[in-house]
RNA sequence: GGCCGCUUAGCUCAGCUGGUAGAGCAUUCGGUUUACAUCCGACAGGUCAUAGGUUCGAGUCCUAUAGCGGCCACCA
């Protein structure tokens, strides 16, 4: 044995060792223990986030020391928005962009992108000694996973469940799609706020270039100042000719805000949006998905956003309808968190699913703890999120997902706005009852790139074309609505009966949300029963300043430069020594090499050990039993141990791994190594000893073999331990 | 503005269901360098944010205040 542990003689040899001898595998048998990791990123590569992932690893290999059928079953996500977003970026080096393409195609060549760049995350896992059963691994986009949405979908849309609506999102014209609450970025800014005449009213607005497609003004139902307009039109002079507005009263003003009127643009504003459906105003789009102005808009149609925004500041100055101009306004607007653009609210046709009824029972089983969270704050976190939950809006406009299983008979639908690539690789865009003319239906399909159908449009459920005169929706699915369906599309059907629900998910809490309130949804609903029973909140890697990695701060550690550096024990115990579930955990080189002292001290007490044995002769040691006449120290340590395992087995069965962590550390370290083999190395008679010690070592091995599985394998089969450690039992006392 | 969390030794933080405080790192001193990329021992350092309350007893429960952080909403 080398003088020191030298993790690269080791962790991919025992690794190897691990995985061909079947030890990730479940066993038949035995009772089921089941997690499922959260899938990352198909083209992704390894970040400290993932690393986080050891908690889920720790638990799975005490379960299945314990006897456990342990399974963790691996997989990984294709992550629309984000991975075409990174696939069009790679397109923009060649000069190239989405446009290119037709729809078929792209998604052909994102899926070779993805499968050209996925496999490496998977090895950078086995590095870190994640003994997740490989051969389970699934892709969200394998056959089995679109079927299962398929189906999923179809039950929804038969239920009642599934509507369409016109949706407003917020949409970025550069990027050419609209993002999610968690994709938006919100930015501080200083704009001009111009208080501008309208009728009998002065409002403000940051905004002039909507006000054609305005369709109210809206006051404070109590602002004592509109009381007697509420309810009447007033006409009001326009850049555009003359208009009527109507009045209206809604708590969602703000009477301290500018004059206490505002104008209301259902069309392209969210908060206007929210009050058009409640005043049951006409939506007027005057903003197209180029971000340019339409015909509604008259003069300034044609026109981008910020260049018709100044032009009719302009003009209302000019013909005297401009009170003032606030240049001082703060406000904090939407950004683009990609492209850092601004991001335009509009409106699309767009599926929904209705929440309130799914969503009342996850509510009941979140509060009768059948999924219960650690810690415990964050049930609260996820009743308040239910609580405000609303419908769900489930398709995204980019190609790279699972296409919504729709289609438009185009002798039914003859105003479907297609935009496509003709036979000469030019962009069209209109309405199929002009275009048709033009082009033939097969043109048509070949080099369609998107279709948007008017709400009242009708359509047909099913996976593949009914037939010819049929155009497909070119929507896909929000990918949570597929990563919703993770727990039921990860196990096979035989195993519905004994491993469902599952026994436990690891998550970040940004995405508890999202994914954990959607899998629990889903699993309700077609199952009836939880996904899972424990909700364990990885903590955040933060660096040393203790901010958030992240990849725009560029304050990222590649774990596995630490791998190199400290071997992947230290980094796994780094991770969990003093960070309790929810947390934030600061990883620091100064930590990790101090956790790699700690596995140096386990491999060193272990080369220690057998020293002494074989200075002794090793035949001379005397099995260890609980007759064997032992000191007083002996007997302490003995009663020592079983104290340590309990509360190693207890803190585990809690969910507390930091303390489970600490305990072993110190127990080693400063019982153990300072003062058990400091007594014994200066005994005259060290036989009796040194079997206790060697005992007490063993099992202490055990106990620390799930948070530090490489060091203490290799030291183990160095003590002649025949079967591997991996696959030994839990010691109960 | 709403909700949640945090405030404990110089730094980073543990302290479960209440019984008058702990670790690691750093600092200082000593030892060892024939298990240990070192390691061991020791000293020092805290009125547990503040003010009330419940209790025989509170870092631990309750209330209020302050500072910090997070999430959500609003921002026309």
């Amino acid at each position: 044995m080398d003088k020191a542990y030298n993790h690269k003689d080791y962790e991919e040899k025992i690794y190897k060792q691990w995985e061909t001898s079947g030890a990730f595998k479940e066993v038949a048998g035995k009772k089921p223990y089941t997690v499922l990791m959260p899938p990352p990123n198909a083209n992704a590569s390894l970040h400290a986030g993932h690393a986080m992932y050891t908690v889920d690893d720790i638990l799975v290999r005490y379960k299945r020391m314990l006897g456990m059928s342990a399974l963790w079953i691996p997989g990984m996500d294709h992550a629309g928005f984000e991975t075409q977003y990174v696939y069009e970026k790679h397109l923009a080096k060649e000069g190239k962009s989405r446009m290119d393409f037709d729809r078929k195609t792209l998604y052909t060549n994102i899926f070779k992108f993805v499968q050209d760049n996925s496999g490496q995350i998977y090895k950078q896992f086995k590095r870190l000694g994640f003994c997740a059963d490989w051969d389970r691994s699934v892709f969200t986009l394998d056959p089995q996973v679109t079927k299962q949405v398929y189906e999923t979908f179809t039950k929804m849309h038969t239920e009642g469940f599934v509507y369409r609506d016109s949706y407003i999102v917020n949409y970025c014209t550069h990027c050419g799609t609209s993002l999610a609450e968690l994709e938006v970025k919100h930015v501080e800014r200083v704009d001009p706020l111009y208080y501008i005449k309208y009728g009998p009213f002065i409002l403000a607005t940051v905004r002039p270039e909507t006000k054609f497609g305005d369709t109210a003004i809206a006051v404070h139902p109590a602002d004592k100042r509109y009381k007697d307009w509420i309810g009447k039109e007033v006409e009001v002079e326009g850049l555009n000719g003359k208009f009527k507005l109507k009045v209206i009263a809604d708590n969602a003003v703000d009477p301290d805000f500018g004059t206490g009127v505002v104008k209301v643009t259902p069309g392209h504003d969210p908060n206007d949006f929210e009050m058009g459906k409640r005043h049951n105003l006409e939506i007027k789009q005057i903003i197209d998905f180029n971000g340019k102005l339409t015909p509604i808009a008259g003069p300034y149609a044609g026109m981008k956003v910020k260049a018709a925004r100044e032009k009719v500041a302009h003009d209302l100055q000019q013909i005297g309808l401009m009170e003032k101009i606030d240049t001082n306004y703060t406000h904090s607007i939407i950004t683009c968190y990609k492209c850092g653009r601004d991001l335009e609210p509009l409106t699309v046709p767009n599926w929904f699913i209705k929440v309130s009824d799914l969503k009342k029972k996850v509510i009941q089983v979140v509060e009768d703890e059948q999924v219960k969270f650690h810690p415990k704050r964050f049930k609260k976190h996820m009743l308040s999120w239910l609580e405000i939950m609303h419908d769900w809006p489930i398709s995204r406009q980019i190609v790279w997902g699972i296409r919504i299983p729709v289609w438009y008979n185009i002798d039914q639908n003859p105003n479907l706005v297609v935009i496509f690539l003709d036979k000469n690789k030019k962009i069209v865009t209109g309405e199929t009852k002009d275009l048709l003319e033009k082009h033939s239906l097969s043109e048509i399909k070949a080099g369609l790139q998107k279709l948007i159908a008017p709400k009242e449009s009708v359509y047909e459920i099913s996976s593949d074309s009914p037939g010819e005169k049929y155009l497909p929706e070119t929507d896909t699915f929000d990918t949570w609505f597929s990563s919703g369906q993770w727990p039921l599309v990860t196990l096979k059907d035989k195993e519905f009966e004994t491993r469902f629900p599952t026994d436990f998910i690891g998550t970040l809490s940004d995405i508890l949300k999202f994914w954990i309130s959607r899998m629990i949804m889903f699993s309700l609903y077609l199952k009836n029963e939880v996904p899972y029973k424990d909700v364990y909140l990885w903590a955040t890697v933060a660096d040393k300043e203790g901010k958030k990695m992240s990849k725009s701060k560029g304050n990222v550690i590649n774990p596995l430069e630490l791998v190199d550096k400290y071997g992947a024990d230290a980094l796994r115990f780094s991770l969990i020594y003093g960070t309790p579930a929810g947390s934030k955990v600061i990883l620091s080189d100064e930590k990790v090499k101090g956790m790699r002292n700690f596995s140096n001290k386990v491999w060193n007490m272990g080369r220690f050990l057998k020293m002494l044995i074989e200075e002794q002769g090793e035949t001379l040691i005397p099995e260890f039993s609980a007759s064997l006449e032992t000191s007083e120290t002996d007997k302490k340590m003995v009663s020592r141990l079983a104290e340590i395992i309990q509360i190693v087995t207890q803190t585990l069965e809690n969910f507390k791994l930091s303390l489970a962590a600490e305990t072993l550390y110190d127990f080693i370290w400063h019982e153990i190594a300072d003062v058990y083999i400091e007594e014994v190395k200066q005994r005259q008679d060290k036989k009796t000893g040194l079997a206790v010690l060697k005992h007490i070592y063993l099992q202490s091995l055990k106990l620390l073999h799930p948070f530090m599985p490489f060091v203490t394998e290799a030291v183990w089969s160095e003590l002649g331990q025949k079967d591997q450690l991996i696959a030994s039992h839990w010691p109960t006392k």
